[in-house]
DNA sequence: ATGGTGGGATCCCCA
């Protein structure tokens, strides 16, 4: 089972790139998050034509997520129910056994600032939520753009972020709270030191430099992380013309 | 040097 985690940056810049991933990788789930735009204006029509099902989760202009797969998904749920928010950044369903939610959490834009409070909010809540999914559910698979760097080894230059956005103590302290509660973070399961980034930013040339973070994660219960083969950050279509910032993350499941 | 790039909106906001 392979599940693929993707911020889209525009649903409908990406769609071409979307559905050659969907024909060439045929994953069996795929979580989008930055479709920015309204539901009712996301392509279900192309991407039923491939054989997926979807659901989504939008808004005008920014955010919003979605969830495409083969297999139907069941007890779709949208939004956090402990937390009264217009941005839509949660979508969770239930995809051949394995229940599987897919983020996008707040930027927070910079240290201190108003988005950053937001932000810190947000996770006490995402925190609380995911704390009740694992109470309901055992194979559970968390998936998203945290806009969260674990630690030093996921950033290309430590020192120049410390304590910076992505990488501040509290966002990293809010991240590991969530791997207390039962997860394990799917890309570093079997150890290695490669960084693994996921994102680079469009400006000052960072992709070529390979000026990247690792800031797009899997979350495994332990059920889940029973059945981890392996991951794959799927940079060839970060290198596309007309990119994402975003690279595609996959993992691949045992059935 | 107070910028860089890209998306979506509208005459700027967000990442």
């Amino acid at each position: 089972m392979q599940l693929i985690t993707w911020n889209v940056n525009s649903i409908n810049v990406r769609q071409p790139q979307l559905e050659a991933l969907l024909k060439d990788a045929a994953p069996d789930v795929v979580g989008l998050q930055e479709i920015k735009c309204e539901t009712a204006q996301f392509p279900f029509d192309a991407i039923t034509q491939l054989g997926y099902y979807a659901v989504a989760s939008g808004q005008k202009s920014y955010n919003g997520v979605a969830l495409i797969s083969r297999d139907e998904p069941i007890d779709v749920s949208v939004g956090l129910p402990n937390y009264e928010d217009a941005q839509q950044r949660v979508i969770a369903a239930t995809i051949n056994g394995v229940r599987v939610v897919n983020v996008y959490v707040p930027n927070g834009q910079e240290v201190d600032s108003e988005k950053y409070a937001y932000k810190l909010a947000w996770l006490d809540a995402f925190h609380e939520y995911l704390a009740d999914t694992l109470a309901q559910y055992d194979t559970v698979v968390v998936m998203g753009d945290f806009n969260i760097v674990p630690t030093d080894n996921d950033v290309y230059a430590p020192e120049l972020w410390r304590d910076k956005i992505l990488c501040s103590p509290p966002e990293r302290a809010a991240f590991e709270g969530l791997l207390s509660l039962g997860f394990q973070d799917a890309l570093r399961i079997f150890a290695t030191n490669d960084p693994l980034f996921t994102w680079w930013d469009y400006r000052q040339g960072q992709f070529e430099k390979d000026e990247g973070m690792r800031i797009d994660h899997f979350l495994l219960s332990n059920a889940a992380s029973a059945r981890m083969m392996r991951a794959k950050v799927y940079k060839e279509i970060r290198a596309l013309e007309r990119p994402s910032d975003h690279a595609p993350v996959a993992i691949y499941l045992k059935d």
